[in-house]
DNA sequence: TTGATTGCAAACAATTTGCAATACT
DNA sequence: AGTATTGCAAATTGTTTGCAATCAA
């Protein structure tokens, strides 16, 4: 059984409050950086829980040449979007051609599409202008 | 400039041997049953070295909940596949339409895109029987 | 009261680094 | 000759673990 602390909900609401996907150690900062700062094992644990049951998901972070793991809390809605490789930001797409698309795929290879992402990488109109 | 060495051409060859994706404790292993095992940081090198250039690609391991990364050799054509939750059975799909489609989004969003992953996560035929 | 959670410090394990020897071009 | 590569052992660093104290139910 699962109990409602005040860590539990603190962590949930920090990791709300990033922008990009974050590292262990993003969170880990961002956390210590209070007064009473939650302790490194509780984080870990939480990034773990978190991870398994759903509510964040690991991912890569900018094109192959990360070294730790990103997280970020999971929307449940599936992913469309496309991420820049120089600054980063992720740019939310909406999509509906896509969703089509992957019920004909499902269809056609008899597969039961329980969630999907679409990611594309590259560089964004403003990265593209300062270079 | 880079040498050809017997180092980098045997990790090359050991790494199209892996019928999945491989941590980087697998390649370590797998390299070490050899008389004269190539050394543990020249691996890592080689790991570093490749992922950067795009000759392999981190990836996440099984769904979310994997310690490490998982690498794969990059085939360079971009990916679309479904992968089973279940068994992680990871099936290629070619995909002419999904190409047009990127271009499409990436015209309209002024985004130039590199590289794109299109992952649809689920239940495979057989795992959906067996259960 | 019972069982989950927490933080600490210690332990662990994966990865990196410095460097001298060696191999490639 | 000049530069990249290699392996070793040591150092580093992210993450986990054991455990006693605390807290939620």
């Amino acid at each position: 059984m699962k109990y409602n602390t005040i860590n539990r909900n603190y962590f949930l609401q920090t990791i709300q409050t990033f922008r990009k996907p974050f590292t262990a150690k993003e969170v880990l900062e961002r956390l210590k950086e209070d007064e009473n700062p939650m302790g490194t094992s509780t984080v870990y644990r939480f990034l773990d829980e978190f991870s398994s049951d759903g509510t964040i998901r690991k991912i890569i972070g900018d094109n192959n040449t990360t070294k730790y793991f990103y997280f970020k809390p999971c929307t449940d809605e599936n992913h469309f979007y496309l991420e820049c490789e120089k600054c980063h930001r992720m740019t939310h797409i909406d999509c509906r051609h896509l969703k089509n698309f992957s019920k004909h795929l499902s269809k056609k290879h008899d597969f039961k599409v329980s969630n999907y992402s679409l990611v594309l990488t590259g560089t964004c109109a403003d990265c593209a202008k300062k270079a």
